[in-house]
DNA sequence: TCTCCATGGTGGCATATACCACTAAAGATC
DNA sequence: GATCTTTAGTGGTATATGCCACCATGGAGA
């Protein structure tokens, strides 16, 4: 007899015992997501993630280190940690805004750059892969479904009184 | 104008430019997902994925520590170096399997029990505040479409010779 | 029985990510 | 102009996660 918390039949199969959360299911399912494209991508020496974020700075055109972590719904205090290896293995660049030395600017090197391009190829193959197996629109619908997830306002105090 | 890679021309807002990436699309929503219930289950002293952990490793029944990560999706060593706080907090512990002694299983200890039973209140919270913004029907849609990603075969080569 | 291969897990190292305290800079208010 | 509040970012610390080399154990085959 299985144990029953709270009046809740617990379900038996592993692979499905967290297919009742919300969180957990979109956290394995990006774990198999990350190993696929950071396996493709290994080639460049860049994780996806990193890739991820070169192609953003790239395309927000020297975007402040507030906007991409806005844009990525990831806190600035941990964009900071992940931005220093890039910087450290010179692919981006950061330096003082003009108008507000609060704000700290990020750009792509040309290192940079070339390294962005060499990944981007790598990437279109991690995303045909992806999509050969679940179809482009359900790729599509996925991401669109996602992205409505990103922008939901919990209204999350940043710090309780 | 903008600048074109490869023919592909560039989208200009900061929030869509990772949308046509699979994974960047999963990671930020999973960001966010996980930023709430992080804070809702923040009372507890657990994170969420630590309470994930515990309730896969209370309906597997002791599972091999094998087991977990497979079910999760997850590397063998990165699931040994999860489990690890979790250990040092007296909430699990692990002992040889009888007939394997290659095999670990995990258990919740009274304790760890006692902090699952806590923790999934503030989960049903969590759970609740999100399906209440995107819908019960919604979130369970997600869900299937996350758990049919988190199943694909990719046939990635744990080695290459 | 011995050898080879596969499996399960550990430790090391690195990136990914969040929270918090703190500092510097800018804006608002008096 | 001075003071207070807000904003942007850093450093510290901790968990989340993946890869790799290595070791112990078990299974298969000679």
């Amino acid at each position: 007899m299985p144990f029953v918390l709270h009046g809740i039949a617990m379900p038996q199969d592993a692979f499905t015992a967290l297919s009742l959360c919300n969180n957990a299911t979109l956290r394995r399912a990006t774990r198999k997501l990350g190993q696929l494209y950071d396996d493709v991508l290994a080639a460049s020496g860049l994780k996806a993630t990193q890739q991820g974020l070169l192609y953003q700075i790239h395309v927000g055109e020297e975007p402040a280190m507030g906007a991409i972590a806005t844009a990525l719904v990831m806190d600035l205090s941990a964009l900071g940690h992940t931005l220093k290896p890039l910087i450290r293995d010179g692919f981006v660049e950061t330096f003082a805004d003009s108008n507000d030395r609060r704000i700290k600017r990020v750009r792509l090197t040309p290192l940079g750059r070339q390294k962005l391009e060499e990944a981007m190829k790598l990437w279109r193959v991690a995303q045909q892969r992806f999509e050969d197996m679940v179809g482009k629109e359900q790729a599509a619908s996925l991401r669109a479904a996602l992205d409505r997830i990103a922008a939901l306002d919990f209204d999350l105090p940043p710090a309780a009184p």
